[in-house]
RNA sequence: GCUCGAAUGGUGGAAUCGGUAGACACGAGGGACUUAAAAUCCCUUGGCCAGUAAUGGCUGUGCGGGUUCAAGUCCCGCUUCGAGUACCA
């Protein structure tokens, strides 16, 4: 009988769904285990077969979990707000939940056909009102709280509050955006909406007039991570800078935590770098400078405290505040002209265009370390949101300042001993430091470093600083604040609504606030969000409801919010939600979120290593300070599958004809490559007669061929439609099935490494599939496995695979589990192998690769269960054991001759009968030999 | 520029602690069955050399050194490729 694979296939996925096998319900009788994929963005263009990478190998592991007596949370859902389909919505009309919705229910279909174990009762769509509330619910308590560094928590502003009435800003220790300072009379004597705006300094959720990266053709604001080289991430399109009140998130409040919290989790050191680096945590101190002939006053911010002896300018981010308090008269229209040139580059040509531009601003600024005045200069090479936007310039040791002190001709004053500053400026952290004060000068501080390393010097100016109050040790971090606002339809509303021009939220028993309609999906034509189309959405506080913008009256009735969320809002908090997707009353059940706590194993790419992965250690970080999380982070492991690449396939056509020749003999011609359908190529042998009907063209082509065949050439890149490299799974499925598609996906390599999708090894796997068959069915029909005692063989063929396959999975090796499992069923198959026991631990052991066969053959073998629920076996060493060991006997470490010995012979009893061996005598030569060394179960090395 | 990772046959890739490379699969070549094809099965397959043959020898994991009885694996110095990041003071 053949392997049906189709109707197999299709009488197992009806089956689990009519018996529900994979529903889970909370159970405190077994021990959770929750395995997550990142959830997809359901694209027009469907799955290819790239995507279940990642779903199949954590599927894997979730069956295996399961079947090791685990109760396992496997589920999957849609982060459905995004900028395709509201792209797709501008250009046909469409409503982008029609899009939507068209995509997740063709993403489930192909989904459906690879047979996962999903729990789809917990779906969550990010687009749902039911889901969207607790977004919305979430940003409100962002709103309602501050980040206390004292207790290091976000905590109530109420409590904020209280203390600004009893004693101002005094003893505050709290993030902010700028320090403010007041004391509690003066708050008291404060307005509501004054007291409202100091409070936004304070708010984790905060409304921040602040730079922006704009997309103009976008026509939104991007986060930093979703600006890759000056373009937006989606569609390339040039990103200007802009400063904009938006909503922002208080991220960098939770910097060090962000950064304490990767030594608790087992993800991989790479990405965990990236993340450190992404946080860049830098210690320094900050130093006031006095402005000369002014009470002016400013800080800088350095990291190298200990080249305070060769400051010899100073230079001012162009955004910043101070530059027209210090622009003189004299270099105004100077400075004017420069702050127009910069403001006008986008951030792309700063990038591209590194030449060092500046303008003096014709004030000096005094040294505090030696009472010198150093020019103060303007340049766009010093960023306006790091540090205070303001530095002081060191050229010797720090190579962006030299560039500029060579172009302006500045002085540059070395303070290290024995360095050349001639060429280029030493900015390593080594050496002695020398030149401090400046040798021949009466010194202006008591502070000498000379001979004291560079390190030992940071330190002792640091202390300086402390002790005379010249400003304050300092940690800065890299992280910003999140933008959280988006000029954009859909997304998630704001749950906020403007009084006085001051943002209120809507009372939290009425959320969600459900997006409305609009009959335009761009911006308005007095350059409003899209939502500003929309004309039901003004709130009534009285009644707690939406209501026309027509009723608009400062009295009851406010205008809501026009903007909504970014794509990160929604995906920041599902796995939380995916532990109780149905509960109305909270984002999760205090129960279930007990139970489940975090996420034992999360498979993802990389690419959201700054995204993603930063704001939802933060979200989730917030929820645990508020209670609602339990553990400090979501991702207790995680596990970043590569992507799966296209290998192009390529014609060659003779210039000027329609004629293509062959891979091997393209040299002697002048020939334009083509990319060709890869699915009409197999092992690079081109299909000529598809190739003739696959486009009009080429139906006339004529062809030069090798050995009677087209051959093809390849490469490697992006899987694309225009390079006509895509693969469909749901093809795959066709022609081999969804469990050769599994296991095939997994034996081409290690899941976290990147690769070209290949369809030629396919055979072999499905081979192997047809192979397992025929162990259990004979060509009549005949069902094999047959009761009885296994031998000693069978034993220990298939105690080696479930030994192998056990540690195989637990690290992530499928491949080679794969390759174990075809060995082990060409040792059955020569074995003749119908022993019913172990043919059923076979079953249970292949049941996590390839479910459908499992189970058709799991009921066969006469099984009650599913096979997701069959034990995972134990394998026992005793069986692995060897009675025989061939040992390679070695000379100075070269393999001679081999030698058996009994498994349990010991070292002695080996060296003897190896140092007697007629063999050894002509290595040895009648010499003693210096050493024999015995590598258990290998190798007997002798040096002579 | 900085950080991290990688490099093994024609190809994808194996190789726990350093243990004497190339598992498994593809492709290729040869053979069996068949009128023929498909399917299936068997043999060969890193390179070079010797032999009628079983077999044997040399060489071989990007390059150059080193440690070791023994190095794909460890150390030092390079080359190339990939990923992340980019004026972060």
């Amino acid at each position: 009988m053949e392997y049906n694979f189709r109707e197999i296939e299709q009488k197992w996925q009806k089956r689990w769904v009519e018996n529900k096998t994979y529903r889970v319900t909370e159970d405190k009788s077994k021990q959770k285990f929750y395995v997550l994929n990142m959830f997809p963005y359901p694209s027009g263009a469907g799955l290819h077969v790239g995507h279940p990478l990642g779903y199949i190998a954590s599927d894997i592991y979730a069956r295996y979990k399961r079947q090791q007596g685990f109760n396992v949370l496997n589920p999957m859902g849609y982060d459905a707000y995004g900028l395709p389909a509201e792209q797709y919505a501008i250009q046909t009309g469409q409503h982008p939940a029609v899009t939507t919705v068209n995509n997740i229910n063709r993403y489930r279909e192909q989904l459906d056909k690879i047979g996962f174990s999903f729990d789809w009762s917990r779906e969550v769509r990010t687009c749902e009102p039911g889901y969207y509330h607790w977004t919305q619910w979430a940003f409100q308590q962002m709103f309602n709280s501050y980040y206390c560094n004292r207790r290091k928590k976000a905590c109530p502003v109420s409590e904020l509050v209280a203390a600004f009435e009893k004693q101002g800003t005094k003893d505050l220790d709290v993030a902010c955006s700028e320090e403010l300072s007041f004391t509690a009379d003066e708050w008291n004597g404060k307005t509501e909406k004054e007291q409202q705006e100091i409070l936004m300094n304070y708010r984790i959720a905060y409304l921040g007039e602040t730079m922006v990266n704009w997309c103009p053709k976008l026509g939104t604001v991007l986060a930093n991570d979703e600006v890759i080289d000056g373009v937006s991430a989606r569609g390339g399109y040039p990103v200007v800078q802009k400063k904009m009140r938006q909503w922002c998130l208080r991220v960098s409040a939770y910097a060090q935590r962000l950064l304490d919290g990767l030594e608790t989790v087992n993800w991989t050191e790479s990405l965990k770098e990236t993340q450190r680096n992404w946080i860049g945590r830098s210690e320094g101190a900050e130093v006031r400078f006095k402005v000369k002939d002014s009470d002016l006053e400013f800080t800088i911010f350095t990291t190298r405290a200990d080249t305070m002896f060769g400051v010899t300018f100073m230079v001012l981010a162009p955004e910043s505040e101070l530059v027209p308090q210090l622009t003189t008269e004299g270099q105004k229209a100077e400075v004017d002209a420069y702050l127009e040139r910069t403001k006008k580059r986008t951030e792309r040509e700063r990038i591209s265009d590194r030449r060092v531009t500046g303008v003096f601003s014709g004030s000096y600024a005094i040294n505090p370390f030696t009472g010198e005045a150093v020019p103060i200069w303007i340049s766009d090479y010093v960023l306006a949101g790091y540090g205070t936007g303001a530095i002081m310039a060191v050229p010797a040791h720090d190579s962006r300042d030299y560039a500029f002190a060579k172009h302006f001709n500045l002085p540059i004053v070395p303070l290290v001993e024995g360095c050349d500053v001639s060429e280029e400026s030493f900015d390593a952290k080594e050496g002695i430091v020398c030149n401090s004060p400046k040798e021949g000068v009466t010194p202006y501080c008591d502070l000498t470093l000379n001979g004291l390393t560079i390190k030992e010097a940071i330190a002792a100016t640091k202390e300086y600083v402390k002790k005379h109050n010249l400003g304050r040790v300092k940690v800065n971090f890299r992280l910003r604040d999140a933008i959280f606002s988006r000029q954009r339809y859909w997304g998630e509303p704001f749950p906020v609504y403007y009084k006085d021009g001051i943002p209120y939220m809507i009372d939290e028993t009425k959320l969600p606030l459900e997006l409305p309609e609009v009959d335009k999906f761009l911006p308005t034509e007095n350059g409003e969000p899209p939502l500003g189309h929309a004309t039901r959405w003004a709130w009534d506080v009285e009644k707690g409801e939406v209501v026309e913008n027509s009723r608009i009256d400062n009295v009851n009735v406010f205008p809501l919010e026009l903007n909504t969320m970014p794509g990160f809002a929604g995906s920041s908090a599902y796995y939380l939600r995916y532990m109780d997707p149905h509960n109305d009353k909270a984002l999760v059940s205090k129960e279930a979120v007990r139970y489940w706590q975090n996420v034992d194993l999360y498979v993802g790419g990389t690419e959201h290593a700054t995204g993603h992965l930063i704001y939802s250690r933060f979200w989730n970080k917030f929820l645990f300070d508020l209670g609602v999380s339990v553990t400090e982070e979501p991702f207790k492991k995680l596990v970043n599958q590569g992507m799966i690449q296209g290998r192009s396939n390529f014609v060659y056509r003779i210039k000027d004809t329609n004629k293509f020749v062959s891979f091997g003999l393209k040299d002697a011609y002048d020939v334009t490559p083509l990319h060709v359908d890869v699915n009409i190529v197999s092992n690079d042998v081109l299909d000529v007669e598809a190739f003739k009907a696959w486009r009009p063209e080429y139906a006339n082509a004529e062809f030069i061929l090798e050995d009677g065949k087209y051959i093809c050439g390849w490469a490697v890149e992006k899987m694309s439609k225009s390079m006509y490299n895509v693969v469909n799974p749901d093809m795959i499925v066709e022609k081999y099935g969804a469990d050769t598609l599994r296991m095939y996906e997994m034996f081409l390599g290690p899941v976290e490494q990147s690769k070209p999708w290949d369809t030629n090894g396919i055979d072999g796997v499905h081979r192997f599939l047809k192979k397992l068959w025929t162990l259990f069915y004979s060509r009549t029909g005949e069902f094999l496995p047959k009761d009885g005692e296994p031998t000693r063989d069978e034993l220990k063929s298939i105690h080696k695979l479930i030994k192998k396959v056990s540690g195989d999975i637990e690290v992530f090796s499928y491949n080679t589990s794969v390759s174990a499992f075809m060995i082990c069923v060409n040792e059955l198959t020569a074995l003749k192998c119908s022993n019913k026991a172990v043919l059923s631990d076979l079953v249970a052991v292949i049941a996590p690769f390839a479910p459908h066969l499992a189970e058709e053959l799991w009921e066969a073998l006469g099984h009650a269960s599913s096979v997701c629920d069959a034990q995972w076996p134990a394998f026992n060493e005793e069986y692995l054991k060897e009675d025989v060991v061939r040992y390679t006997i070695s000379f100075n470490g070269k393999a001679r001759f081999t030698l058996d010995f009994a498994a349990d012979a010991d070292n002695e009893t080996i060296q003897t009968t190896v140092m007697n061996h007629e063999l050894s005598q002509k290595w040895i030569d009648g010499k003693l030999p210096k050493k024999v060394i015995i590598v258990p179960k290998k190798i007997v090395n002798i040096v002579l």
